[in-house]
DNA sequence: TTGTGTGAATCCCTTCACAGCG
DNA sequence: CGCTGTGAAGGGATTCACACAA
């Protein structure tokens, strides 16, 4: 719909979705702005604030029905349809992120393994078989991967991105810990636990430290 | 020193670190608020403002000495001491951390391996072995842990992190899909990769539909 | 001259407050 | 009435611009 949505907005809409998935399961009909600011951590201004960048999905007077808005959002988060997703760097971060009940029932579907380690090229994944890098361009391109989450060591990563992009894909979940230059139509989004147990310490320490 | 600081400052801040740690290998003596500002990804007035909050670690016209500002940020970021880490849920997220080379070298140390599947209790992982759940209280108290990294599944994060901020500990890497409801004085720090997955396609779907 | 440190200006996000629809 | 949708106000973070120290 509109441009400039701050990136906010996009976390909060995700704790919608997830909210009103909730209240879905537990039989609720409607919501208004102020139970899902509660559940969302934010305020009912901001709720309103979020959904009105995309439109007007409430009836004045009543609130939200759950599933409409629910619909609307996976709409406009993009997850109301399956995403080839690649998997490149067969380790323990890649595993984990199959652990996560919510990865398949947001429709994101791992259609690819690859790694470089010849140990590792050719055991099965599930029910996929760890891939060379070799095939990266052709795998990405035959099964239509819009998505690759990057598990790769650092020196690796930014020469993997670059094959990947130039194979088309558009987004990159990176989990290595450098700053990836790609395109800009290319979307990165940067997971780095480490920067995260930092904030942690931050917090801590000025805490103790501070009054 | 400061209070108030924007959490976007403390993730730059994170960043600088790891710059100054790579140019410092690289064997550069000195830098400016320009350079640190093109590896950091913002611009040399940020740089400064960042620091600013903190105190003046540089000399006008020259810049700062790399080792000098390296060793005020680790204080700052409290990476200038070792933090007893303990992992409650032996799983692959828990796991995947270890592969981080940084965490270990960023001073979080892994002291205890907390689950509660009897399968695993007992059986070792590098030197530690894992244990019961009922050893939760004692571990933290006893080895002096501030900070736990929580990748249990949902339905249990609540009940654990709530017995670990009893035992004393103040900081939590929350991998669960849930918000913690714990006392305003323990930090959380949330990680959720399926919204960041989420961010990823909101990204291409608007581009895709946008003008 | 160079590049930091910092008030002032700007920009953008959040909050307020209320008009208006159901 | 109740609750959304939204301009206007407010506040916080970034950027500007320059005085000043090395």
């Amino acid at each position: 719909m509109t441009r400039r949505i701050p990136a906010s907005t996009i976390r909060r809409l995700s704790h919608y979705l997830r909210s009103l998935e909730d209240l879905e399961r537990d039989g609720g009909e409607t919501v208004s702005s102020e139970e899902l600011a509660e559940r969302g951590q934010t305020t009912a201004a901001q709720v309103r604030k979020d959904l009105s960048h995309f439109g007007s999905f409430g009836k004045r007077g009543l609130g939200y029905k759950v599933e409409v808005l629910r619909d609307y959002i996976r709409e406009i988060l993009g997850v109301d349809r399956i995403w080839n997703v690649a998997l490149i760097g067969a380790g323990r971060i890649g595993a984990a992120l199959f652990e996560y009940p919510d990865f398949g029932s947001r429709g994101y579907k791992c259609v690819a393994i690859i790694d470089s380690d010849q140990a590792k090229i050719g055991t099965r994944w599930g029910d996929l078989q760890v891939r060379s890098p070799d095939d990266l361009q052709s795998l990405i391109t035959d099964l239509g991967v819009e998505l690759i989450v990057l598990a790769v060591p650092a020196q690796a990563a930014q020469e993997v991105a670059e094959r990947a992009v130039k194979a088309g894909v558009k987004g990159i979940l990176n989990f290595a810990p450098i700053r990836l230059k790609v395109p800009s139509e290319v979307h990165v989004e940067d997971v780095n636990l480490v920067m995260q147990l930092e904030a942690v310490s931050f917090a801590i320490t000025q805490r103790t430290v501070g009054a």
